[in-house]
DNA sequence: GCGACAG
DNA sequence: ATCTTGTCGC
């Protein structure tokens, strides 16, 4: 058994997901060829309490400057978190909704990293290479050292409030382009990242609550 | 061999 | 991420 500090997975199938990961990286385009094309920013965030999990999604629109469309789930999860491995617990949480919406954003922001990985493809890669949509990682903290190779490079931190990393389809310049116009003065977070994610708790408080009402 | 490492 | 106690500031 291959023993993390949170949960465990066997050597198999730890060995397939890094194959999957490293086959998925390969995939990944780094250009602002689209750049000029985004217009809508997705923000999708999940909140989990055991095997429940909410999903929020929510899509803010450059020009008339707001949000344009909020979703809140109810789904379910089976993997446990483990170190590296964020994509394949949280991936299949989020894809049904991304996938549902999928024409209704022009780019993604993902909570959690995306080449900064130590096998170039964390959430927002994998994401961003399943869907074929251009992907921002954001997260609070690295993985790893910010010295550690995967983060030399390809981890930049936005003023002083979060880390980013490409997902796909972009470059870290057109990512901070676009972090840029949606995380005004006093936001920890992306709008659209924030709005996801606000959703997403309240979801879970919801849930919560109905399982009390038993 | 051990430790660290998004959410 | 979630849980949980305590503290600070508007």
């Amino acid at each position: 058994m291959c023993v993390t500090r949170n949960q465990e997975i066997d050597q198999s199938l730890y060995s397939r997901l890094c194959r999957a990961q490293e086959l998925l990286s390969k995939k990944v385009s780094v250009s602002d060829e689209l750049l000029e094309k985004v217009q809508r920013i997705g923000g999708v965030d999940a909140s989990y309490k055991g095997e429940s999990a909410a999903v929020g999604f929510s899509v803010f629109d450059l020009s008339k400057k707001s949000i344009v469309l909020l979703s809140v789930s109810r789904t379910f999860v089976k993997m446990p978190y483990v170190p590296t491995f964020l994509s394949f617990r949280e991936g299949p949480v989020v894809l049904k909704t991304l996938r549902k919406f999928a024409d209704e954003y022009d780019a993604l922001i993902v909570n959690g990293h995306g080449l900064a990985h130590p096998r170039k493809c964390g959430l927002a890669t994998y994401l961003g290479v399943v869907l074929k949509k251009p992907t921002i990682g954001v997260a609070k903290k690295p993985l790893g050292g910010l010295e550690a190779e995967h983060n030399v490079n390809n981890l930049r931190m936005f003023e002083d409030r979060f880390y980013y990393s490409v997902g796909n389809m972009i470059t870290l310049e057109g990512a901070y382009s676009v972090l840029k116009r949606i995380t005004p003065e006093g936001f920890k977070l992306p709008i659209p990242l924030e709005v996801a994610h606000r959703l997403s708790v309240k979801m879970l408080e919801a849930i919560a609550k109905d399982a009390e009402r038993v």
